[in-house]
DNA sequence: CAATCATATGAACAAATATTCATATGATAT
DNA sequence: ATATCATATGAATATTTGTTCATATGATTG
């Protein structure tokens, strides 16, 4: 997977650079962790689940027509959702509310959309 | 791809929420840009590029050295994060510096550390 | 201008992920 | 208790994505 030998050894790699970066990454496990969290973004079906929920606790199928998905789909980005907690759930009847379970979504998403419509906004000057 | 039959239609989707969801949701473009965005943070191994260069330019070989990753994974992941405008290169002589494109993925990617952070602080308290 | 260095790229393969279909579960109503 | 409704889940398949290897490019140096 990985390899060990240098690309360009002798001039090339800028050792306090390297270093300076090195100091204040992130640790393993949060890389890990940050990327499993991108990664539920990352899909578009998940993204308009999670989209949806920003605004309103939903059932299931709402989510289905909402989203024209079938229930198989829904149910199974649901669960990615809740194994990694970022959603939230009730039981009213035969129903099952989902409801996002963080704050920080939101704000991540906002954030995401700025960077595109500046993108968009960049674009136009040409 | 997509059903186009309802799944509970009777009783179950609450048309009022759906309505309000629909209302404010991202256009399909920018659902798509969104989703092709987060999956640029999706990738440990870019991620891990991603991070780095939010420090300093550096070029393919130091991000070799500094990743333990060989030169041809690395200039591949340089390419999707070139196509998609997130960083930004500058040649001098043989090498090719790279730099981040766009104040916002700093952002996004602390808010994202923060829910991680918050989450293991939840964790902690059981 | 030939050799070398740093990087890029294409194609083949491997691995991860999403979708579908069939079926299971758990709650309610009759 | 059976039927039905809303949702979940497992397994098979399809699709997407990442990695590797071989080779190409474009700049520099002798």
């Amino acid at each position: 997977m990985e390899e060990d030998k240098l690309v360009c050894a002798e001039n090339c790699p800028h050792i306090n650079k390297i270093n300076k970066v090195k100091e204040r990454e992130p640790k393993a496990d949060e890389y890990a962790k940050l990327s499993n969290m991108f990664k539920l973004f990352s899909d578009e079906t998940r993204l308009k689940i999670i989209c949806s929920l920003l605004k309103e606790e939903l059932c299931v199928c709402d989510l289905c027509e909402l989203l024209n998905l079938n229930q198989s789909q829904v149910s199974h980005q649901l669960q990615l959702l809740r194994n990694s907690k970022l959603v939230k759930f009730r039981r009213e009847g035969k129903q099952i509310f989902y409801s996002l379970n963080d704050e920080h979504v939101e704000l991540i998403i906002q954030m995401a959309l700025d960077h595109i419509l500046e993108e968009e906004e960049k674009n136009e000057l040409l």
